[in-house]
RNA sequence: CGGGGCGUAGCGCAGCCUGGCAGCGCGCUUGCUUUGGGAGCAAGAAGUCGGCGGUUCAAAUCCGCCCGCCCCGACCA
């Protein structure tokens, strides 16, 4: 390609509107346009990087014997309604009527219409396994689309599905994709860890999540750097500290105007870990009091799995079933439903009164107050691996892929069943898995980049040289870099050619700003010596080839990265 | 949906407080010069100041409503 015909506005100043570095680099170096929140169009680059990242997800997932299909975008409602997704989901989902008035949604996903696909289809045990997959484009109202293409409300998806006759041969079909997985994310040469996840409202008893490490990212997980442990925040465990407890000696404290643990930490002078923190939540319309140990926070996920959908309560609320205000609540005496992380098992703490400016210290659990014991807290870096005992550390994610075993949750209600070797119907159990190729490449962008520009991975760049022909009006320079573009792409390597007519300067400020991993440069020099000048983008190497060489010194370079 | 910020030429921004000619930088067009790190000089084109309504002799500027975009939170198959 000439750079005199493509279409690749680059721009000097970031955007005013991009936060993330992906979305400033991806505007400025011309990949990207934004048409709307949460909608962009994708420029000749970008799409390019992206073709590039589809081409190994198909390579990979036809190489575990996946098959592609393509589903529509558009879908009759009714599907929806079958798995109680259409009540489930609500304002996320786009609903349209069609011109007959029927119900359609815009697909947030596909799980409804394959299944509904391998019910009509797949009738006998002979015809399982199967997994099909599609890359497609889904339709999601984000509440807040964000990051530039991190969230977005239409985007790309690979999705690939699992039909198998049981649990077992289910397991199969997920290990192949990790292996699947794994090696798309390492062709596509970003950094990643594959974390254990909540299945959520998938159902199904297993997950993982392909995480990218990024500032940029929305999720955080636990890694130990150790044993290898790895999971989302979201259900991550660990073993918390032992803080050195004080004489159990039950006493009441005034603490006037003194509500938050902080506060309270300083007034009595003593560490955040020997208060209690106690929350009022309403779970429907039950009172429930969840208690966490004062240097800890909730995870609400977690919590969420054992009182189902809850809120925090109201003011009001809280003064009725504890009989005191925010910042003076605690378990003594209070006949509601109480959850205590389980830190607070052992160990004597400084709880809420349930009178307004007063505290008790000296509380034991299972002695002042009984409660229901469970891990609701959220994993902080320097907690111990439950698993070997060696300091977590916590980090901010980009997702660029899951995996889940679905079970029988779409099977059943769309009515996707094979009759077994005994002649017995029985549900085809399904998983999901699903990979976003603009996260990833938002994601190379993130890890990659320099104050420059972008810096690609090889496999994902959308040219692999960026040729620079320093002055196109020189018919020495035009003779040696045309001989040279043409001797790349003989041999098979996209190169960029910049035969434009500006200054040099700027040749090369866009050529970093675009991050292509080899830079070829041709000048004045070139003409003189007869060498042309090499630079990798990534660490700055420089080389310098005879020119008869280049081809083939250029060539063994880009193996080498 | 709650909180905050922003909307002025293609892009980045000033002007708004204190009403009175719509500006700057980059980019764009033409000419000449220049040509290995975002060139110089000269001449130009380009704006319903997000929209609607109000106040006023006069509104980018003040007031009201609406729309859009970004950030934080809630949400996120």
């Amino acid at each position: 390609m000439r750079a005199s015909r493509l279409f690749f506005p680059t721009l000097k100043e970031d955007p005013a509107e991009a936060e993330a570095i992906s979305h400033k680099l991806s505007v400025r170096a011309g990949l990207v346009r934004q048409l709307a929140a949460g909608l962009y169009i994708y420029l000749p680059l970008g799409l390019r990087v992206i073709d590039k990242v589809n081409s190994i997800i198909r390579q990979e997932m036809n190489a575990i014997g996946a098959q592609e299909l393509s589903m529509p975008v558009l879908q009759p409602a009714e599907i929806w309604k079958q798995t109680g997704r259409y009540e489930e989901i609500g304002a996320e989902m786009f609903r349209l009527r069609d011109r007959g008035e029927r119900e359609m949604v815009l697909g947030m996903t596909h799980e409804e219409i394959i299944t509904w696909l391998a019910a009509g289809e797949l009738r006998s045990y002979r015809d399982l396994p199967q997994v099909w997959y599609q890359i497609q484009t889904k339709l999601r109202d984000e509440a807040r689309p964000k990051s530039g293409m991190l969230r977005t409300r239409e985007f790309l998806m690979k999705d690939s599905y699992s039909f198998d006759v049981d649990e077992e041969a289910l397991e199969q079909s997920y290990q192949l994709h990790i292996q699947a997985y794994d090696r798309i994310f390492e062709r596509c040469g970003i950094e990643f860890y594959r974390v254990e996840s909540d299945p959520g409202m998938m159902g199904g008893a297993m997950a993982h999540e392909y995480m990218a490490p990024s500032p940029a990212g929305e999720d955080e997980v636990a890694i130990c750097t150790a044993c290898g442990y790895a999971a989302n925040l979201e259900l991550a465990h660990s073993v918390p500290d032992h803080p050195e407890y004080p004489e159990p000696v039950m006493n009441e404290v005034a603490t006037p105007e003194v509500r938050t643990i902080d506060e309270v930490s300083s007034f009595l002078d003593i560490s955040p870990a020997l208060l209690i923190k106690s929350l009022l939540v309403m779970a429907g319309e039950e009172p429930v009091l969840v208690m966490l140990r004062g240097d800890q926070e909730l995870q609400e996920t977690k919590l969420a799995h054992k009182l189902g959908e809850f809120r925090q309560a109201h003011p009001e609320e809280i003064q009725k079933h504890t009989g005191a205000n925010a910042g003076f609540i605690g378990p003594l005496e209070l006949d509601i439903r109480k959850i205590a992380d389980q830190s607070l098992r052992e160990g004597v703490f400084v709880v809420g009164a349930n009178r307004d400016g007063y505290h008790v210290r000296g509380v034991k659990a299972g002695v002042d107050f009984q409660a229901e014991y469970h891990d609701i807290r959220r994993v902080k870096a320097g907690e111990k691996c439950a698993h070997c005992n060696v300091d977590l550390k916590v980090e901010r994610v980009i997702e660029v892929g899951n995996i889940f075993k679905l079970g029988t949750k779409y099977s059943e209600p769309l009515g996707a069943t094979y009759l077994d070797v005994n002649g017995k119907e029985r549900p085809i159990v399904m998983g999901s898995y699903g990979i976003g190729p603009a996260r990833i490449a938002a994601a190379a962008i993130e890890q990659g980049a320099d104050d420059k520009g972008i810096v690609w991975p090889a496999s994902i760049a959308p040219f692999s040289v960026h040729l620079v022909l320093v002055q196109p009006k020189d018919s020495g320079q035009t003779a040696i870099a045309e001989k040279l573009f043409s001797d790349l792409r003989s041999a098979g390597i996209e190169v960029l050619l910049d035969d434009r007519d500006i200054g040099p300067g700027a040749k090369f400020a866009d050529a970093e700003l675009l991050g292509c991993p080899v830079r070829a440069t041709v000048g004045k020099r070139t003409v003189a010596d007869g060498e042309a000048e090499i630079q990798l983008r990534k660490g700055g190497e420089e080389h310098k080839f005879e020119i008869g060489t280049a081809t083939a010194q250029i060539s063994s370079l880009l193996e080498q990265i």
